[in-house]
DNA sequence: CAAAATTATACTTTTTTAGTATATTTTTGT
DNA sequence: ACAAAAATATACTAAAAAAGTATAATTTTG
């Protein structure tokens, strides 16, 4: 049917643009390059889409999505603080819970008024979905209450790039401690409280 | 003097232009972007640079040099087999060592005739050189003889891809056997032949 | 202060990209 | 197999971006 097909480019189309805009940004690479690399035509590209721009913010609105959907899903899996965090560390590892710094510039340093603040606004969506997310987890004791939500996100960011750092080879020395170090404060550091056992 | 201001704007043209490139290609990099980012006004770059392609040329033969220099000098510090094949993997992972795949294809992709012979050439002999320098450490008894040294070089690639790899995290939960393991193969398994002692 | 170097500006030319029209081919349902 | 719909290749125009240059103004340096 005319809709299978049609989505069956249309997801092509999105895919692509995906892995590309998330390395260069958008601005970097033209909608003929993409047609190539997607194995569509340049007409089809204009059937589905008016231009880039409003393909990017639909790669961005599907990211999105698509991320709060992984983190919710962790959250909900009701498993332990410390596993929790680490598959929440994994998913920022994988890049499938943040959007590409590159592709993000583009959107605000494109001259389009409204587009700065169609992602600005999405974005501050995102957050507060997620930050509720979290307080919920945390109803739920699958965190303690005692951390702010906020700070937990940044925290698991830390983690995740203290993780991507290049110089993992030298703490590879000492790995054993610092794995030991890590694993407690997963376990024991951010728990939730016992007392209310 | 001249010279000294001329370098220091080459200098900064040049750095930045590889930052730029390693993540992008060259052709994603107009000469005006790099100029804002390098903070130098376009005459003075093409006080420099007849063209891109040439900057890119300079960049790529300097990055090859450089990172010959610093392998030479590891092998050089005559330390142990372990300890040498560790710092060649370390430097494969701050991405000193290769060039960037995205600024290689440009090359490739160009129509310019000669340029893809250009890399083509000068890859192949950055990677004779690396070779001659490992067959010497093998005189040396930095390695063992028994390697044929292109293999070698492709084992401490897949050691560096291995230590990239997203799932990290995954392999954090048995690390200390990977760790064990790791050392051991190279403090025994890349060793010089003992018996020669 | 004077010479050299660097920059800002403004410009032309060239190249690339965006977007469209149309004829042709491929795919799909029946 | 056939008709309708979808997708593509091709070729094109318009618009935007990038390359490259000339010149006057400014900054730096000895």
């Amino acid at each position: 049917m005319a809709t299978e097909i049609a989505s069956k480019k249309y997801a092509l189309i999105l895919s692509t643009a995906r892995e590309l805009f998330w390395k260069y940004g958008f601005k970097r690479v033209s909608i003929e390059e993409l047609c190539v690399k997607a194995k569509v035509s340049k007409m089809t590209f204009y059937k589905f889409f008016p231009n880039k721009i409003e393909l990017a913010k639909r790669v961005f609105i599907n990211e999105s999505e698509a991320g709060l959907k992984k983190f919710k899903s962790i959250l909900h899996e009701n498993k332990s603080p410390a596993e929790t965090l680490k598959k929440i560390v994994q998913l920022k590892l994988e890049g499938s819970a943040n959007i590409s710094k590159d592709f993000l510039l583009d959107f605000y340093e494109n001259n389009d008024e409204g587009l700065k603040d169609f992602v600005m606004q999405a974005s501050r969506s995102a957050w507060l979905k997620i930050i509720k997310e979290i307080r919920e987890a945390q109803r739920k004791r699958v965190f303690t209450s005692s951390i702010r939500p906020e700070l937990l996100m940044h925290f698991s960011e830390a983690m995740a790039s203290m993780i991507t750092n290049k110089e993992l080879l030298e703490y590879y020395a000492s790995a054993h401690d610092l794995i030991k170090e890590l694993t407690h404060l997963m376990a024991y550091g951010l728990g939730a409280d016992k007392k209310s056992k």
